[in-house]
RNA sequence: UCCCCGAUAGCUCAAUUGGUAGAGCGAGCGGCUGUUAACCGCUAGGUCGUAGGUUCGAGUCCUACUCGGGGAGCCA
């Protein structure tokens, strides 16, 4: 079939010309004058198009009169102009096929507002609303921004693994992969359970996080970046955090963490960029009907020059300030939502970077500074969402990493191989993850992380 | 996992001090209309989340559980 996109035909290039579409309606409205109009959405874009069915056409009577929200439909006609208000072209229409019928009584997508939690109940309908359509678009160029941005810069696409046996050192709580059955799990004498009769013969797990299996391509390769699922099977419910969720993580070669930063500023740019100049549509409605602050506060971060601050300044800041916390701040201890909206929000109104954090908070593989006290680590906070990118330069000195291990108590045997990176021509090297779904909330507004991915997993709830 | 709030028609919500359930939207039917989240009229639709308890009487009060929302922790 010779299909218009929706979007190619509401642009107008193909006006005076016979085109067909297909879709799902809408809304539909009869007119007594003898003819119909029906609003068809394909997806392409956020418009519907406006198709106007005569009573000459052969199955008026039988199915256009019948046409509820729902329906798929294949149209073909004219392109026109448009005598009504809303729409500058429409379709008259010389053939109607109705492919898929759609029970207006039972169909769960009825043409009215609908709220999200009911929405997520029906995650296999809600992209046939405006909001979810709108969300998959700007996923969708995201997630293309990503891509564009590092391979316009050279950076080599790793794909790293999803099964792992690292658990990257305290990146969160892991859900175990396994093929023993529950009910017959073989045990050792100890009474542990015997892995060696499990598929890997080992215990291995949902990865989260790919960095310390890109280090290595880095380490040979030079900038790269894995761009994938991550999974933590952490206890939270909150409107930030998923179970199954999507993270790009870049590393730099020869790089510390000036470039770091700069990498993840210039990052941010371009993605909020893109989502502005090439989803405009979308844009103007979550603006309109979700946040109406968003395209302000897009623009804002891609005019601004993001704040630079280190932690113990910003320790400072938080000290000298009248507000009181509900948890207090002193140096040594982990920032919270409430300190770091405020940094944000009401100190810089921009995005802040905060870098050097005290070695005692952060994992083992950041780079010790020379104070002794702090490591080369750096957080990207932003407005509502907090924390939106987290990195570091990588200690790439043996003996200063091994010893830090150590004082983790961590088993180095089970990380010869990163350790090796660090014996056999090691680098200065620095990187960073960014959560994507944080990502698209940021950039559409969408207050619940759970709208802005097809599938949310979150504890207790994977459904469909 | 902790704290707070909620659950009533297909959806979004209302129901006074405990007295036996309503609206809007949606749907069906009819009217009107180059309409556009159209408009006007009529109709159908509910064991008030589940299980107990208090009471002459519970949508309303109490307890537990389930699910949902907000905040917090953990983090991206």
């Amino acid at each position: 079939m010779d299909r218009t996109k929706i979007a190619d035909a509401l642009g107008g290039e193909s006006q005076g010309q016979e085109i067909t579409i297909a879709g799902w309606v809408r809304t539909v409205r009869h007119s007594k004058g003898g003819f119909s109009f029906i609003a068809l959405n394909d997806g392409s874009c956020f418009a519907q198009i406006q198709v106007v069915a005569d009573n000459t056409l052969a199955n008026y009577d039988s199915e256009i009169l019948h046409l509820t929200a729902g329906c798929s439909v294949i149209a073909s006609g004219k392109l026109v102009a448009s005598e009504g208000k809303n729409q500058s072209v429409e379709i008259q229409s010389t053939e109607i096929r109705v492919i898929g019928k759609s029970d207006a009584e039972k169909y769960p997508i009825q043409p009215k507002r609908h709220s999200f939690e009911y929405l997520r109940t029906q995650g296999h309908l809600r992209s046939r609303t405006n909001t979810f359509g709108a969300v998959a678009r700007v996923r969708n160029r995201i997630c293309s921004a990503i891509h564009e941005f590092f391979q316009q810069r050279g950076f080599l696409y790793v794909h790293t693994p999803i099964i792992t046996t690292s658990d990257c050192e305290g990146a969160g709580e892991q859900f175990n992969v396994t093929t023993l059955q529950m009910n017959d799990i073989p045990r050792n004498d100890d009474g542990g359970v015997d892995f060696s009769q499990d598929f890997f013969a080992r215990p291995t797990y949902l990865t989260v996080s790919g960095q310390l299996e890109v280090e290595p391509y880095c380490c040979s390769l030079g900038d790269v970046y894995t761009f994938g699922p991550t999974f933590r099977a952490e206890n939270s419910n909150t409107p930030r955090h998923l179970a199954e969720f999507w993270m790009v993580e870049p590393e730099l070669a020869f790089a510390d963490l000036q470039c770091d930063m700069d990498l993840a500023e210039a990052f941010l740019k371009h993605i909020f960029r893109a989502v502005l100049e090439d989803c405009r549509e979308d844009m103007q409605f979550f603006n309109e009907r979700i946040d109406k602050t968003v395209i302000e506060t897009l623009t804002h971060v891609i005019e601004s020059d993001f704040e630079r601050v280190t932690y113990t300044k910003a320790i400072e800041i938080l000290t000298q300030t009248d507000r009181k916390w509900e948890y207090p701040v002193e140096w040594g201890c982990d920032l919270q939502t409430e300190h770091e909206r405020f940094l944000t929000e009401e100190v810089f109104n921009a995005p802040v970077i905060l870098t050097d954090y005290p070695r005692g908070i952060k994992p083992f593989y950041m780079r010790c500074n020379d104070d002794k006290k702090t490591v080369a680590a750096m957080d990207v906070l932003v407005p509502k969402i907090g924390e939106i990118i987290g990195g570091s330069q990588r200690e790439e000195r043996l003996d200063v990493l091994l010893k830090r291990m150590e004082q983790c108590g961590m088993d180095i045997s089970e990380y010869w191989w990163y350790i090796d990176l660090r014996k056999y021509g090691t680098i200065p090297h620095a990187g960073f993850g960014l959560g994507l779904e944080r990502t698209v909330q940021f950039a559409t507004g969408m207050a619940n992380i759970r709208d802005v991915i097809p599938y949310p997993r979150t504890p207790r709830n994977a459904e469909f």
